[in-house]
DNA sequence: GTCTATATGCCGATAGAC
DNA sequence: GTCTATCGGCATATAGAC
């Protein structure tokens, strides 16, 4: 308002200026901390890697706390917002499969391809102060009861068996997922062809057909 | 040889009050390390909690990083018994199901019932300096090959379905176990039925059968 | 906004008394 | 075997110059 003819509104510019620092000391201490872990990064090795020192980041967080609190959450948000879009541009009777697939394919896009704050706070979650792993469990536990309603739907439209303990069945999802980050080679395997199996897992299971209509490829079979 | 007479032999004595110092140390370090982490876990917290001082744990090890190593191995080899034992208990043509659901639960077993070796190795494998963790990797490459070629030589008897990538089954049903340690709540399941769920989700997968001699407990089927 | 300088305290590790 | 005392270093956080 009060300099009007510039260019570039100089609070604006201010105000984008110091947003960039910020965003790039959030960026480089989810890098670290997914890398090393919250009690091995310090401040100081966050500043040097933004070509900063240690104090400068005072300006911008308050705290160590401050900083690693923001990374969970933008960490979390990241996978829910992915899961959450993508489930939603389905078509609202798709299958069992094509549902689980689409889901799981967000989740892992998001924890795998180039996200070090989804991949951070599923590494450091367990090691940062009390008082922060407790201010985060309330959005931990939506994105939890949303995969959980996703299920119930589906076991409601008959698309999933009666009997099945569906908590329990999305913790054990959660845990196939989240321990593609200790493993996953993006390089040996892509991103879909790996959805596609873990979902082919949980769905049809590992079982083999009782041969009733195939040709039975093996000759061994006990029982008629 | 000295003093044959006394009833506990002094040098077995001596032996095993440093060995049971020793194990007081581990035993406390593995505690330590799950609850709080590898980088938060300092030498002097260990040693209040064993009612030393920090300077004595030197004289059982030479460092913080041969504590963690050793905790580490135990871990492993801990779980990694467990399962061989249970498995090897079986008759030898158990099928899918049977097999799975010894492994699974001797895994979780050892993983969840008091036993701060195990899950600490969980928690703090990605936080150990890269000299202890790689050259722990072996032992944890042994571990998987184990449950891989358990899985090969089902699909070899035809109880598992052909076009399935074992190996990655494999690392989906480590992330599924060992994510276990970050809900799991003893009071509200029991092991074992922790066990027939996931073993039932592996083998049978979550899809409703198609409804072909079933009475069909929904009014809803899409086609016939 | 970022710097330098510094306060205060815990870290892993060592030396030597007992 | 365990202790006390201590080394050098790095941690988070703060104060004030520019």
């Amino acid at each position: 308002m009060s300099t009007p003819n510039r260019r570039q509104p100089p609070v604006e510019s201010v105000k984008s200026a110091a947003a960039a620092s910020r965003q790039t000391i959030l960026d480089t201490a989810a890098r670290l901390f997914r890398e090393e872990g919250y009690a091995a990064t310090s401040l100081r090795a966050i500043a040097q890697a933004c070509d900063m020192k240690a104090g400068s980041l005072y300006y911008h967080f308050e705290s160590k706390d401050q900083i690693v609190s923001e990374v969970l959450s933008i960490g979390v948000q990241r996978v829910f917002d992915a899961v959450k879009s993508s489930v939603e541009a389905l078509p609202p009777n798709a299958d069992l499969t094509t549902t689980l697939h689409c889901a799981v394919q967000a989740h892992l896009g998001a924890l795998l391809h180039a996200h070090d704050f989804t991949s951070a706070n599923i590494r450091i979650f367990g090691q940062v102060p009390d008082e922060v792993r407790a201010g985060h469990k309330s959005l931990r536990k939506k994105y939890e009861q949303y995969w959980q309603d996703l299920l119930i739907g589906l076991q409601q439209r008959g698309e999933i068996r009666a009997g099945i303990d569906l908590q329990r069945t999305v913790f054990f999802l959660f845990g196939a997922m989240n321990w593609t980050t200790e493993w996953y080679d993006q390089k040996k395997s892509g991103l879909s062809a790996m959805a596609s199996e873990l979902t082919n897992l949980v769905t049809s299971g590992l079982k083999a057909v009782p041969a009733s209509a195939s040709t039975g490829s093996k000759a061994k079979q006990g029982k008629p």
